[in-house]
DNA sequence: ATCGATGCAAACGCTTTGCACTCTT
DNA sequence: AAGAGTGCAAAGCGTTTGCATCGAT
């Protein structure tokens, strides 16, 4: 059961997530991919994107506006959104105490598959506009 | 100018999501609230909402399935989602490391105004009737 | 008297799904 | 050969919005 099958479709999703720093929604993957493989179809990415995420390669950016945003899975890092201006930035771990730590505080029973740390504010190019 | 009005929906919005513990989404509310004001609108109820959140009264949950869901400004907690009841659990923020000392720690120029820290996995109940 | 808020319903946009076909395993 | 994955298009559904009206200030 559950045998996944790497498909040149799941793998162009992949790369393409992979291969960018723009932290892009389903649209724009379809996009891209479609440069390589002209007739992937939008509901094709959403299930790969949806499987990516599920087996772990890809992790899904929530707070961003309407759409969910997906990143190549690096437990080093976490998210800040601008609740102006929309961009996404990447914060390094390393200058934050360790999220597993944090974890390891939770009440007894429940484990924890995944942590989803999104700070929202405001970028410094947005501030310097005034406004 | 952002002259905000303190109607009795609005009231009657935040009356409703701050006397629950179920970190209801806006359909809830909306029935709820119809308890007390019958013709209020979902419309309203989702623009109170927005509002709500905007003023830091409430916060909202993102990572909860496929509606937005919300629940009473308490800087003080967290939340734990499990991925298979879609049960929402509150984390007292005292048995984690603050999150105020990592925003302390971020890229300059970068005003943090919300944090969401969302903890995914499987409850201990959902554990114990395996699978 | 303002002008922000509301109610209603239509519209929106992201995402999901049914079905027949394809292709990995 | 089996059945997971795909393409296409339609449907789903949470959320937003236009507009006339209402009502808090």
């Amino acid at each position: 059961m559950a045998v996944v099958r790497f498909t040149k479709q799941r793998q162009a999703v992949l790369e393409a997530v992979r291969h960018t720093d723009c932290h892009p929604d389903a649209a724009w993957v379809h996009a891209r991919v479609r440069q390589v493989l002209p007739h992937i179809s939008l509901g094709t990415v959403y299930r790969s994107l949806e499987a990516l995420v599920e087996e772990g390669h890809l992790v899904s950016i929530l707070g961003a506006g309407d759409s969910k945003r997906f990143d190549y899975r690096d437990d080093g890092h976490h998210h800040l959104i601008c609740k102006r201006c929309g961009k996404i930035f990447d914060v390094s771990l390393e200058s934050l105490p360790t999220v597993k730590l944090m974890a390891d505080h939770l009440p007894p029973g429940f484990e924890v598959e995944d942590v989803v740390l999104e700070f929202h504010g405001v970028c410094g190019g947005c501030r310097d506009l005034g406004n």
